[in-house]
DNA sequence: GTTTTTTATAGGACTTGTCATATACTCGTC
DNA sequence: GACGAGTATATGACAAGTCCTATAAAAAAC
């Protein structure tokens, strides 16, 4: 499982919290490519805390609520360098807005045509957050393990988040022009 | 959700089985943006029975198994229209290959330089694959559907496939690049 | 001065998706 | 003639992921 993996990645960095994964690795550093649930973010680490991969201690508060630190083992290191070692699998594509794009073929040409621009926005808007995010100064990963190449290595990653993010505008505007241009005419009723 | 909606969406254009869905419809006409396990789709299929958004029945044959024809009704048809009319959502990417490139910045150069290249192969077949798709003469989905319109709205949903592979390799290409530059030395042991 | 946000963990219920396996008959291949 | 591939449906067991709710106290916002 990714997420397994991905916990292991961070605690590599230093012991954390939950709420720390949560927050300060899975939304901030890695959220453009990959998300995590808080509810799965707590029930994977007792997992691995189960499986000994990483061990945990309370940690007391004043006011807050206790931490729970989870420290990554030697048995957690061997299981990351693992995953690590093995190539990555490209996953398939599953995009459930091609497939509502796919089925509008339904609807009127201008349908289509609003669905397209709806999507143009969206995307736009995402490219935009990938920008302040590559060009923002302070560099929150690096921030979080201190290290330059980990920061370059997140680069290299935004990176591919503006590309497929570009394209897909370019696309959509190739989409745009080809609706414009007319499609050929519903046969029958549609839906 | 949408398999729901995109089974519905296949069964408007014509009554269909369990498995001409899971084979025409969802790998070979929409494979490249939207996969569905078999048991999935029957076990889909019967819910949608259950809800009464389609009819099915039964139709003997002779040496191979029944088939269950499933027709969309009239109340399935109204489900479809209200989704399509709704402008849909784009989804947040999740990327294991990302997630993975993210933490070998634990790995020596070499290695990374190993992943890009192997993620490259992969990538470069799938737009290998994509093009022969959108260039082969007989479109799969016309022909499930016999309507040009449909035709025309698929080869739009391939494009966007296209745009992102190509995207994605060029952007492989750069980090190739980067890394053979060299990246940032690590400053600890890594894992 | 009340409400909202932030910090912090965790369980219940649920949906979605995957993997393996079972049944059963036909047709083509080695 | 055995063996695999194609046609066809279906279940059991899981894994993965989402949503909602609960608890608890401080700090910030209104």
């Amino acid at each position: 499982m990714a997420l397994e993996h991905a916990i292991l990645g961070f605690l590599s960095a230093g012991p954390m919290t939950g709420y720390d994964l949560k927050t300060r690795c899975f939304d901030d550093a890695v959220g453009h490519f990959w998300t995590a649930d808080q509810a799965q973010v707590y029930r994977t680490l007792d997992k691995l805390d189960q499986r000994g991969l990483t061990r945990s201690r309370l940690v007391p508060q004043r006011g807050k609520p206790d931490r729970k630190l989870y420290t990554i083992t030697p048995k957690g290191r061997r299981v990351l360098a693992e995953w690590l070692r093995q190539p990555a699998d490209i996953a398939p594509s599953r995009d459930p807005f091609l497939l509502h794009l796919f089925f509008s073929s339904a609807l009127p040409d201008a349908a289509v045509l609003e669905l397209l621009g709806h999507a143009r926005d969206g995307y736009q808007r995402r490219l935009e957050h990938l920008r302040a995010d590559v060009a923002g100064d302070i560099d929150q990963w690096i921030s979080v393990t201190g290290r330059q190449r980990d920061g370059e290595i997140r680069r290299l990653a935004l990176g591919a988040g503006l590309a497929v993010t570009r394209g897909t505008i370019d696309w959509l505007d190739d989409c745009i022009e080809v609706v414009r241009g007319g499609l050929p005419p519903a046969q029958d009723g549609g839906v």
